[in-house]
DNA sequence: TCAAATTAAATCGTACACGATTAATTCAAA
DNA sequence: TTTGAATTAATCGTGTACGATTTAATTTGA
């Protein structure tokens, strides 16, 4: 018996953490941009979508998902909201029917005046050097590269 | 007019890059925990909470918010999920009828071998020395920090 | 050509997250 | 001591997430 009683369990320190710091860093992030988004009228996982969007318009529904990792389950509702407010516009392709064309709406356009303001705001609040956000953003990639892997090894 | 248009917009760069890694490397965990803790009967956010409770059992419902980041309104419909699955016990405090204490049952701590096979397996697949994740830890913390020191002073 | 396999999005059920409100208890000041 | 403020959970409504299934359109192969 050489595991460990509850009381004096402290998991396996750095995975522990490493989860549980980006956990907290996320939140953070989240609880940071909700209040400005909703003064947008928009939601955090909205905004997170629209930046696809003005980085590649027109965009079909699975090409989404592919750059934010969500599914047409968590994305169909989603777009439909930002579609009600008017920011995009969701049209079946002419060539394939099965094909749902999701395109920014000149309002939708607009926002992005207010959105670069909460991003510069954001940034300068960091109060990091550009050189070690960089290192971070990278090792953030590679440990997100890893779980993938491991996801995969471990349960398809 | 010095903003730029839409099919030009980028972002702050760096900002944008980090809100978003992090946001992809919390998707990461989450895909790679759900499955796994789906065989031990629970969910990743259940995980987490099991995981404070392992390291201090007895907490009151506000004390766990305060590590997990989370209040009442999230955290007493999920405890009463894991109180069905009879992992946990919800009582009222004798001295404080307003306080609830939340407690591990013994099949609640029985728990925690899994867990650890679990933590051992996803800290073995980051294949990354541990000083490096212990840095990234930190990077990370100060991030949260700043950004929730950003949150207070941007919209209380 | 036309039925079977494949693909894309939508739908459904369950479980977080969270702002706002409510209910019950305790504390505090007149 | 008694009313009003403060505290603690719980409740409610809306919006993600996501596994599993369904529907509709396209592709493929016999």
């Amino acid at each position: 018996m050489t595991k460990k009683k509850p009381d004096e369990f402290q998991g396996y320190e750095l995975d522990d953490h490493v989860c549980f710091a980006i956990y907290k860093a996320n939140h953070a992030f989240n609880r940071f941009y909700k209040p400005v988004m909703k003064e947008l009228g928009i939601t955090y996982p909205q905004y997170i979508t629209l930046l696809a969007l003005f980085k590649k318009d027109h965009q079909r529904v699975s090409e989404l998902g592919e750059c934010l990792f969500l599914e047409s389950n968590t994305l169909t509702p989603l777009l439909k909201r930002l579609e009600e407010m008017g920011y995009i516009s969701r049209t079946r392709s002419q060539e394939d029917e099965r094909q749902v064309i999701v395109s920014l709406s000149e309002t939708g356009r607009g926002l992005s005046d207010g959105i670069i303001d909460i991003q510069q705001c954001a940034f300068s609040h960091l109060d990091t050097p550009a050189e070690t956000i960089r290192q971070l953003v990278e090792q953030l990639n590679e440990v997100q590269a890893h779980m993938i892997k491991a996801k995969e090894k471990v349960s398809g």
